[in-house]
DNA sequence: GAATGAATTGAACGTTCGTTTTATTAATGA
DNA sequence: TCATTAATAAAACGAACGTTCAATTCATTC
């Protein structure tokens, strides 16, 4: 045997991308063999290499398109510079979650596997992570200065919003109770009252509860 | 060479326990092998059977050790059933954010390596787990109906403050700028607020915040 | 329809893995 | 002091690992 009737580059490169991400998400980058991937394809091991040259470049190709998606997903979805601080917050949570819902196995992936690429390709990664992350400091940071937020730090204000919001693809399920725009609200507006946008003096965090109460 | 001298099974076994959880913290359960282990330890990969039939039961062992450890010193912190809820989700953060900071390497461990668990032996840890947060559920339920408390769901609130709150590990440097007192404070407030233990109606929030920044 | 390149197989390489077995030495107790 | 037991070393086991390579077949182009 050899080529394979009706064989695509293109698709079992696909298929190749789509079975290492579910694999490597249950079972851990280490854990998971390149015959093990290669069975789920439904190719022999070695075809697996005329794609990804290691098993390490594999994994640092899908963490990186990842990150890569997350931030161009915001830069599609922030809005208008003249946007309050509120407004941008909500969006930035909204995105956020909506981003990792759909994609829970590449995020465990981005976010557990960490210490299986080599140095370079780690800082690689940080480097993406931190752009985004970035990007809600200065939200804070905005919202903060403008009055409308109470944060007694920045960098640990976000390190929390960001744990508490991507920590949702633990527990979720496909088959929730709540559905995807319940637990986004969910979240949104335990965001807000963390980052004290309900504030003494705001009828925000008011506004936000009756919302999410009716709703 | 056989049996060397000065040897002690006791001290052996507490050698093998502490390089594992740093190895595995560091590197994943699957990436560390018994040889590395060994080689830590200062003995033979052999040696390590006497202690541990399995490499699985190493883990096991570490990951049931560190939740009954958990759940045994929330124990020890939890107020009297007679606290105020506030009290006691304050009792709660503190308690959960101490302990974790002391055992960063070991909570990695129960955190990222249940899949390399068996069915049953993941059942267990799962069992301990959901013990521990049902403590918290409840608190928030408690508050909630006394009324104050403003939470939209509670299992969902819970999921969201433990991610927060446990998150701290993952970027938590013993050289952090901030002290273990100051990050404990902040993350307590930040949940007073999330809960709306602040909301309006109430003085919590403005006396929690007035204390973090004198503080 | 022959030539060329793309896609894949099948077999094998050397290495490393978790674990077992056996022998040997150190500590312990009568 | 001498048997007994605890603690380890040394060596080896078969299995599985990531990866390579040559051979082979399908698809495409002229």
């Amino acid at each position: 045997m050899a080529r394979t009737a009706g064989s695509d580059g293109s698709r079992t490169e696909a298929a190749i991308r789509d079975a290492a991400v579910e694999l490597i998400a249950r079972h851990g980058h280490e854990a998971v063999t390149m015959r093990q991937l290669a069975a789920r394809v439904g190719v022999q091991p070695a075809a697996l290499y005329r794609y990804f040259p290691t098993k390490e470049d594999l994994l640092f190709t899908l963490m990186r398109e990842h990150m890569q998606a997350l931030i161009a997903a915001w830069r599609s979805a922030r809005p208008n510079n003249d946007a309050d601080s509120i407004a941008a917050l909500t969006a930035f949570i909204t995105n956020h979650i909506r981003f990792h819902l759909e994609r829970r196995h590449a995020t465990h992936v981005s976010n557990m596997e960490l210490r299986s690429l080599s140095a370079d390709r780690l800082e690689t990664i940080l480097a993406l992570r931190n752009t985004y992350e970035t990007a809600l400091r200065h939200i804070l940071r905005q919202g903060a200065d403008a009055g409308l937020f109470v944060i007694e730090d920045t960098a640990l204000t976000a390190m929390a919003i960001i744990q508490m919001i991507t920590g949702v693809i633990v527990w979720f399920r496909p088959d929730e109770r709540l559905s995807v725009d319940e637990i986004t609200q969910n979240y949104l507006a335990m965001t807000l009252r963390l980052t004290g946008a309900g504030a003494p003096g705001s009828n925000i965090y008011v506004r936000q509860d009756a919302e999410f109460r009716t709703g």
